[in-house]
DNA sequence: TTGTACGCGTTATCAT
DNA sequence: ATGATAACGCGTACAA
């Protein structure tokens, strides 16, 4: 009841105080000026959840990631704010502790209304499918965009932005091959993440291509974290036929296998080189510098948010998944092969 | 128009769907079956929209940064979370970039509904007064809980959970003094953050009381950037009274100013020593790994929620700050003085 | 240019 | 245990 307190006040009617606040050009300067004392007056604060309510929409977007505190996720985060600033949305942030969920979960709030859109940059992969029941298919599919991750089979109706994971990889591989290394380990992501399979993927053929073998033991599990990429590095660190050099599906990984190396005593890159992708800001100051493959993040967030802004507003065109460029950044955490 | 489908579908009235919704157990057995299917077939959700406006509630929180993807903050978050979800919050992160902004920008979202409280992790000291106008008097003061930082004259009324930033700092200082050093520099966050202010007074207290010396320019600001540290530590190394020390008001900074001591040839702890704050995940893999104090960040998150829970429910007791305890972990960037 | 009046989908109150 | 209905605060079609 408090539009019609100012309203009041004004001594007009509702419907001139709630133009005045949407449509202000449909009111007369003297009018405007009444209703402006009255809401000074009163403090009032129209309400978002009536107003929303009307509207049918809540400019809530929600943005699913693995894991807050990303360095690398807050780079795109940095340009889904941009956007959404701008396009008057506010951000959700729902971190999936890097486990997979259901994919109703996401879709439900949308359906619920409790955000206009979705945009998902988290591990998708084993979406369980829906429990038992059908979703009901008079349900129209929600405004969902996905960014940084390849999409699994269900979810390639939804546009995304994203690298060519696979390719990248593989020129990461092939920059270590020219460098003379034969034996090189992978240490991958979870695996249920699509993202980091991709880029193993990129790594197998790369070594294909170049007629190297791929040993068996060579391709270990990192769990995406520092300390998973640590263990993960000890067991190729102890493998009998030891990499010369080590492709680590993002940089958190990287710098845990370079720690680890350090601490078993060898040296990164005499005696082991490292590549990681992404390029954090901490890679820079690792030391060595590391080695890295950067996407352009802060761009990714943009486009991916600009796309779920046109799928809100109905003017989807296509769903084809917008590439964006990778690129090499060579520092000093590679070198050619030992020997 | 949703609900009255239903129970038409179901050949009940709309307030029982309702309760069924809410309440099942006061709808009987067999009432419940033909509900159920009904929702079933139309694929029937519950307008969220509809129903916070009606409750008058969101079950939204924004939480205030000044960056996400700060692998400190990220812990923090993880104990909101979890509080959270058990008491069903969804979370709304602002970042704030680092600046600071007016107070009313925050709270406007609690009277115009958008939010049911406010959880503020960021840089708070300057908030500008309000424009003009005092905010009307009518307005009660929104839930609000800050965290980590102290508070400003005017935000003292609110409850807040942190370290004793000033104790602590003078901790980590005397433990440098403990080692033999005499010129200790800091590098101190930005200007207005009050958080990186008090770990100074901790520092120079520390200092006074040892009856060591504060050199002018042995203080810089780091801008709580990596970068930033980097161009602080330049100044500090090329000081005539060069520090066998430095404090760096938290982490992201103390990893700045190791890689640029390094890069300037000289030895982490044998020609300098770095001591941090905050114990992100990262310090421990630096080389050489960072000793620093550390702060319970996952406890600082759940005390924050639930007292925000509190002051929502009304039930907010005393406003008190709550202080936590930290502790210092020493590692390998800290030796005694050289000579 | 302004006012009247209805409806958005839900929950809650009061009967039954 | 269930049904009828008022109310939440706002936006807007329509009338004036």
């Amino acid at each position: 009841m408090s539009i019609k307190k100012v309203a009041q006040l004004a001594g007009v009617s509702t419907a001139t105080v709630s133009r005045y606040l949407n449509n202000p050009e449909q009111v007369k300067e003297r009018t405007r000026l009444k209703v402006q004392s009255a809401i000074d007056e009163t403090g009032y604060a129209p309400n978002t959840l009536a107003r929303n309510f009307r509207r049918g929409r809540t400019s809530l977007i929600v943005v699913v990631l693995p894991t807050v505190g990303d360095p690398f996720l807050e780079n795109v985060m940095r340009g889904i704010w941009r956007v959404a600033d701008e396009q008057g949305y506010s951000i959700l942030i729902r971190d999936t502790q890097s486990n997979s969920h259901e994919f109703d979960e996401y879709t439900d709030m949308v359906f619920s209304k409790q955000a206009d859109g979705i945009l998902l940059l988290a591990s998708i992969s084993p979406f369980e499918e829906p429990t038992g029941k059908p979703r009901a298919s008079n349900k129209v599919h929600p405004p969902i965009v996905l960014g940084l991750e390849s999409v699994t089979a269900e979810l390639n109706q939804f546009p995304s932005v994203r690298v060519d994971n696979v390719a990248a990889a593989a020129d990461g591989t092939h920059y270590l091959i020219q460098l003379g290394h034969q034996r090189i380990g992978f240490i991958a992501g979870k695996r249920n993440s699509l993202l980091t399979h991709d880029r193993e993927k990129g790594y197998r053929k790369a070594m294909r291509k170049a007629k190297l073998p791929v040993a068996s033991g060579w391709v270990v599990e990192g769990e995406q974290t520092l300390e998973g990429a640590r263990r993960a590095t000890r067991r190729l660190l102890s493998h009998k036929e030891r990499p010369t050099a080590i492709f680590c599906a993002n940089d958190e990984m990287a710098l845990g296998a370079i720690h680890e190396i350090k601490n078993a005593g060898l040296k990164v890159p005499e005696d082991i080189s490292v590549i990681g992708f992404d390029d954090i800001r901490y890679a820079e100051i690792m030391d060595p510098p590391l080695t890295t493959i950067a996407q352009p993040a802060e761009e990714i967030g943009e486009r991916t948010m600009r796309r779920l802004c046109q799928a809100i507003e109905g003017s989807d065109g296509d769903s084809e998944a917008e590439i964006v460029p990778h690129k090499l950044i060579v520092r000093k955490s590679t070198a050619n092969a030992p020997r």
